[in-house]
DNA sequence: TTGTAAGCGTTATCAG
DNA sequence: CTGATAACGCTTACAA
């Protein structure tokens, strides 16, 4: 592999010529930049951009790091991320942090390693305080979930106003048992979104019951699980709050007739039947924006910035919510809104 | 930030001895390593592994170049890459190649000239010659697709039997006129997924009417265009073969009573009503063969690989084939299988 | 316009 | 067991 030094030998000059055609510096003369060029072609040398990174200090990448690369939540942050990034000449070093939290600092220190020049983060454990030192030396921004024992950067969500009006909604089409559907507590948005469908149902003057609150119905099993406690109870559930597209992808196949808001939206939530009503995100802005202010920090060391930007959600209505069955209410209650042509509003199996 | 050079001078050694403290080199005095150790924690040192892979030339990252990262089908890929690096305390750079095919080789020189241990690529040109001078200082694995105008080792599947098997799947529930949609024979994937469908019908004794293929269906509006044309023929086509998930979930929303099988499983296919019949791939195993192979290639420079892997797909018979509309045919043909419990059989309306 | 010298943080070599 | 010294390929000063 030609080495900088070989093109140089070659082209009779020293290193520094090269380094500055290499560079575009414009202090060369026309001649010599000629025949180092056609040096480097001869030689098919590419610049090791190691070397190069490794002295200047500066790595021209950023790091990602998400829950898991396979949900298009994440995918799409990335990607958005990576899209910035190549339009400035710089890569992307991604890396899925999995589901155990005590692996997030190993994950993450490992990644730092690296040098990027900054990193974007989604995190899954409870205290990022590890953190504190590099982030004196690089960038970090956070995304979908905010930063838990440090201070730094953030671009979320407004989980709890989603959670309200999703459950609001349902309330509306007259249901009064709504139940609540998620993962775990420990992670911040869930807890946000349970206390958001909370306080919705408290303003609605319903009664909140635990038991109509099922966690860890990530799984299919589990959602089914949680579905049939629902509908067993005394007062059954007659609507669902699902709190991320995880849980209501493995609480589709159960076709249930029970009106669903799901938060989150997904590919083909409206193409099912009925179409899933969802608050919709937009993990492309909120990869677009801890993108932009990795570079706006890189470029303006001593610039402020507002730590914590809190993005909008906003409802899709399609056809998943309806009135509940009891046929007084049936009568009375209007059909639900649908946004998507072809819906016959009758079907109801989700 | 404390470097090795610190931590050696506080510790009152030589920085070599840190570097072999550092990579637990036995040929350490106890009381030397603990000394160092106490030291590497008191000034929070962190090894910067930029220097390391510079001056050690081995860089411990594969990378990852995937069309689009989004794609359920790459992420699974790269997920799994991930996975199998992660156990070898490896990480994994990944980039999206895009739709463009021109932007192809300068993304991947990008990445090499990052030096990385080794590459995996589904590549999206009709060209990888350049890789060839590449080729020789570190493994080129190829996934999904096969290299074009360069010898390397891939792991693909076999598209043209399954093309073959699915096309026949229609045929057997009764279909002479069956259409294909795809995005572009460019594509190898494509090509050779068109190929097994034309012998498919041949074999079958059918016309393989070029009326009966429409290219470019990505998008919804191109699939509703390719639909309504296939369906407007003399002789309409009754069943869809459909070369990929991403022109099936744009055929999707159109909601016409249509028998359809598709290339490639995706999220929520089985939830669909009809759920989706579909020839299945194993993207997860594709990425962790390719990742093995570059450990293996990396491990045994010397050892001969077999050069071309492919594997095999399979169908998932699930309820979006029956038979077609003719009185005639319905009375005789048998009803499609189904796996999935919750189906009633009745509904066809994708 | 071009070159020289030094060094980024680590590891390899060889000597002690 | 430990250390001095030289490199890895490039960029940054500073000269010329």
């Amino acid at each position: 592999m030609a080495t900088m030094r070989d093109v140089a030998a070659a082209a009779g000059v020293s290193s520094k010529t090269v380094s500055r055609v290499l560079n575009s510096d414009p202090h060369v003369h026309p001649s010599t930049r000629a025949r180092v060029e056609a040096m480097m072609r001869e030689l098919d040398y590419v610049p090791n951009s190691l070397a190069t990174t490794f002295r200047s200090g500066r790595s021209s990448v950023i790091g990602v790091a998400v829950p898991d690369i396979v949900d298009p939540f994440f995918a799409s942050i990335v990607r958005a991320v990576e899209h910035v990034a190549l339009a400035r000449d710089m890569s992307t070093l991604v890396t899925s942090l999995g589901e155990d939290p005590t692996r997030e600092r190993l994950i993450l220190e490992s990644m730092l390693r690296g040098q990027p020049s900054g990193i974007v983060v989604a995190p899954i454990s409870g205290d990022q305080s590890f953190l504190a030192a590099w982030s004196l030396r690089l960038p970090i921004v956070f995304v979908d979930r905010p930063p838990l024992g440090l201070s730094a950067d953030s671009f979320t969500q407004d989980n709890f106003a989603g959670a309200f009006t999703a459950t609001m909604h349902l309330v509306e089409h007259g249901h009064d048992r709504i139940g609540f559907l998620g993962d775990t507590v420990t992670v911040p948005t869930t807890a946000a979104r349970l206390h958001g469908y909370r306080s919705a149902l408290q303003a609605a003057g319903l009664s909140a019951d635990d038991e109509l609150i099922a966690m860890g119905a990530g799984t299919r099993a589990s959602a089914a699980c949680a579905l049939q406690t629902l509908r067993g109870l005394a007062r059954p559930a007659t609507a669902v709050f699902s709190s991320n597209a995880r849980c209501t992808m493995a609480l589709l196949p159960l076709a249930d007739p029970m009106s669903i808001v799901t938060f989150g939206d997904f590919p083909l939530a409206d193409v099912l039947r009925p179409s899933l009503t969802v608050m919709a995100q937009d993990p492309a802005e909120l990869g677009r924006l801890a993108a932009h202010r990795i570079l706006d920090r890189l470029d303006h060391p001593n610039r402020r910035f507002r730590r914590s930007t809190v993005l909008p959600v906003h409802l899709v209505e399609r056809e998943s919510c309806v009135v509940p069955e009891d046929p007084a209410d049936r009568a009375s209650g209007p059909p639900p809104t649908a946004t998507r042509s072809q819906t016959d509003g009758a079907s109801l199996l989700v």
